[in-house]
DNA sequence: CACTCTCGGTGACTTAGTCACTGAGAGTGT
DNA sequence: ACACTCTCAGTGACTAAGTCACCGAGAGTG
């Protein structure tokens, strides 16, 4: 039994793409769960650098969100959808009705929150002890297209670096031979290469 | 009602200081309560670079134990005492059951995870957005004690860099009068200076 | 076709991390 | 007391990463 069952009362929401779904600061209200898209969960500094903290995928609720809820407390980072989303949203008493009630439902949200806590710490790993490059490198051969749509912004952000370190970066992966630059695009052309800076 | 009450049944056990508790791939057995102590839980990169994820400080259990246990893994850190610990363990049926029937420590668990999730949060924006220079004086002001009794390689770990580049900035903090360096110890002199620099 | 905006490139500089080595002190055993 | 060893910190030389200020190409708009 999915997590997208027990939402299922209430109404798919259509959210188009760029929107900011969530400011620092802001009171969450609903616990929400992702039907389709993808959102970006992020932190921006005073100087306007961003570090990006995780993604929501299709079928899973914003952890973030649910620990605001259950403790209190305001958002701590900024939401914006990445592409047109689907999303239903449950109230909260519904929500901790629920995790009253159904052993199911709680199993699936305490594995959402062990996912993430995961993830979280792979990326404090990633940071503390990987070189820009091997970040660069890893970020690069996990994107499921090939050329991928992306901006060396994007990219940037994803692996907590700024944006002309990560151009020179590129720019020297395709001096070698191992990508090939567009405006807004990348080709990788060599995965093995990019494999051995691992 | 704090978690300790569900682990009165299981009685208190002595680690002594310094004790590796868990490595990384280490499978885990229990769920174990801190009564008294504190326990590191960092990373070690293959250079032999450290950083640290979090402290389980006493009435807490530890977040990425359970998750293992949740989810069946393998625990993916280090977990070392960093003084004599007191501790209690529950075996993963008792845990289970108590997950199941009492919401109340559910409620705990869950409080424990959403910490954890917020500290592991800041642990990232700390490193990809802020300088050395401001976590370092972030952490020597939060030190309960002055003078503190904590070498360089202690303080690079738990800020995540290199022992080296703490040395220089304490040295350079030590010229300009802010504090005081010993072998093993460091002194506060100007915390107003320090935080000046965040 | 001018205007604007986004994206990427670049040089010069600062900050951080690495590597290899040094020496001072603390603790141990004889 | 003395040598031995270990931990801790200091340093120079270097590489890697991040910052700042600026430029120019292309895409989209009116």
């Amino acid at each position: 039994m999915s997590l997208e069952h027990y939402f299922s009362d209430y109404p798919v929401q259509q959210v188009p793409a760029g929107t900011q779904i969530l400011h620092q600061g802001d009171e969450c209200q609903n616990y929400f769960l992702l039907v389709a898209g993808s959102v970006k969960i992020f932190e921006r500094s005073a100087n306007g650098r961003e570090v990006v903290l995780y993604h929501v995928a299709p079928g899973k609720i914003c952890v973030l969100t649910t620990t605001c809820l259950l403790g209190d407390k305001r958002f701590p980072a900024e939401a914006v959808a990445e592409s047109a989303l689907s999303v239903r949203m449950m109230p909260k008493h519904r929500f901790d009705e629920l995790m009253e009630n159904s052993a199911q439902f709680r199993r699936q949200v305490f594995d959402n929150f062990s996912q993430r806590i995961g993830s979280l710490i792979e990326t404090i790993e990633k940071l503390a002890l990987e070189t820009l490059e091997q970040r660069l490198a890893k970020y690069l051969l996990l994107q499921p297209f090939n050329p991928m749509q992306v901006t060396h912004q994007e990219i940037a952000s994803e692996i907590g670096s700024a944006r002309e370190v990560v151009s020179r970066h590129l720019k020297r992966f395709e001096a070698q031979g191992w990508l090939k630059l567009d405006r807004g695009s990348i080709e990788l052309l060599d995965r093995t290469a990019l494999h051995h800076l691992i």
